[in-house]
DNA sequence: CGTGTGCAAATGGTCTGACCATTACAAATC
DNA sequence: GATTTGTAATGGTCAGACCATTTGCACACG
């Protein structure tokens, strides 16, 4: 009875696997950066064969927890833990469409108008430098015509991702980073048909940059949120047209 | 030149397979509830090993697309798309230490100050019923002592994921369910070690309901952020208590 | 007729051993 | 010294076998 527990195993020798590595990784015994010994060597620690092994391995590769690379010199790195594991997950999500969009443009409203809000206490004078060059990008796109549409899509993205990344908060980052990159599809099928929409919403984020430069957190979310607002409704117009 | 592309396949035949039974399901070719042909079959359709095969379908089941069964009848079968899925992501996120308490914290407090807004719109007479009784849970378990500290987490827990269900959003239901209970061992390790903490904690929540039930939003939002930060406070002192 | 029991088939889980493809490094060659 | 070539380590794939679990059906038994 010294033991206590261990082995229990389920069916599923390689789930048995995954935990093993899993805990020894997040308990810190294996660090970033350590190779896991070689796939023949670990079937013979773990007393397991090679292809249960490696149906682990994918798993473990899957939650971002391992790299593995070819040839010699190559095989399972401990990858740094990232913010970016959420992405996937919420880019399935929105993808297939389980969640409606509403719901997604609510939780963004809200969520990114704080974000703003926090942007706007925490900003650098480089920051809004940057943010006014991203807002040039996005005119000189409008500029060049409907064929921009793509960069201008991008350049929209880089200013909401960059509000994030003024927080500093990897929590915020790794969310919007997602949500925005995840959001694009819809946007390229049911956006930006016509210049004045364009225009439009340069108009909304030039006025959220100048709330944020000038300080005013309240115009900076208010701002923010109609905007959200705002595209979410033509999204949904264009997206179930039997509206009346 | 009628295929146009397919066939590329790098090296890794298995993650072709992956991208090709996700596309097909995201695209809606494969429904919830389908199911897929049997390992023996598939392998054959796809022109593969019965291993590779497999190691496409950990990486599906990891992604929580599919879900597998044992025996006669059993196999693959399309799961519904659930938000549950950041969790495991952001709980490898908390439990791996890579991002810092007080970030986790600063966005529960902000997001969490949201939500509570939200559900102070939203509820209904049965939430404030279901409210009720969670925090006489939570009573009865500070009066049964330290034993029931465990069942008194607990409690918390569930009272704080109610107020994400009556925003009624998966989004927020999804990321609070996680942080709530990733965050959970930080509390058993540092929090209620004397029962004045379960009374302090449980009179601020019982001033959330009580806001929520008057319909007062600020003040339902003021004091979640204030019990956020206190109890943050209360974690940080005592995880690095060389502070001065 | 109803019921339970056990067999059989389908299916995922595991194992073995082989071979291929890629890579890094060292040795040989120019 | 630079370049080429070989070699060994390592992950990727494959084929085929057997095991464990589950379901459903047939048959025996009451």
């Amino acid at each position: 009875m010294t033991q206590l527990f261990r082995a229990a195993k389920q069916n599923r020798i390689f789930q048995d696997v995954v935990e093993q590595i899993q805990e020894a990784i997040i308990q810190g015994h294996l660090k970033v950066g350590d190779r896991l010994p070689a796939e023949r060597e670990l079937k013979e620690m773990l007393q397991t064969s090679r292809s249960t092994l490696r149906e682990a391995l994918r798993v473990l590769e899957q939650k971002g927890l391992i790299e593995i690379k070819l040839g010699m010199g190559g095989g399972a790195m401990v990858k740094p833990v990232s913010s970016d594991l959420i992405a996937e997950s919420l880019d399935l999500l929105i993808r297939s469409r389980q969640v409606p969009l509403h719901y997604i443009t609510e939780f963004r409203e809200r969520v990114e108008g704080d974000v703003v809000r926090l942007a706007t206490e925490r900003k650098t004078d480089a920051d809004i430098d940057a943010l006014e060059k991203l807002l040039d990008e996005a005119r000189q796109c409008i500029d060049r015509g409907p064929g921009a549409v793509p960069d201008f899509i991008t350049a929209d993205i880089n200013i909401h991702q960059y509000f994030s990344k003024i927080t500093g908060n990897p929590i915020y980052i790794s969310i919007f980073k997602t949500i925005l990159n995840s959001s694009r599809r819809y946007w390229e099928e049911y956006l930006f048909k016509e210049v004045s929409e364009m225009n439009e919403d340069l108009r909304d984020l030039e006025n959220v940059v100048a709330a944020i430069k000038t300080g005013d957190a309240d115009s900076a979310c208010k701002h923010l949120r109609i905007h959200v607002r705002r595209f979410n409704d033509y999204m949904q117009m264009r997206e179930q047209p039997q509206e009346d």
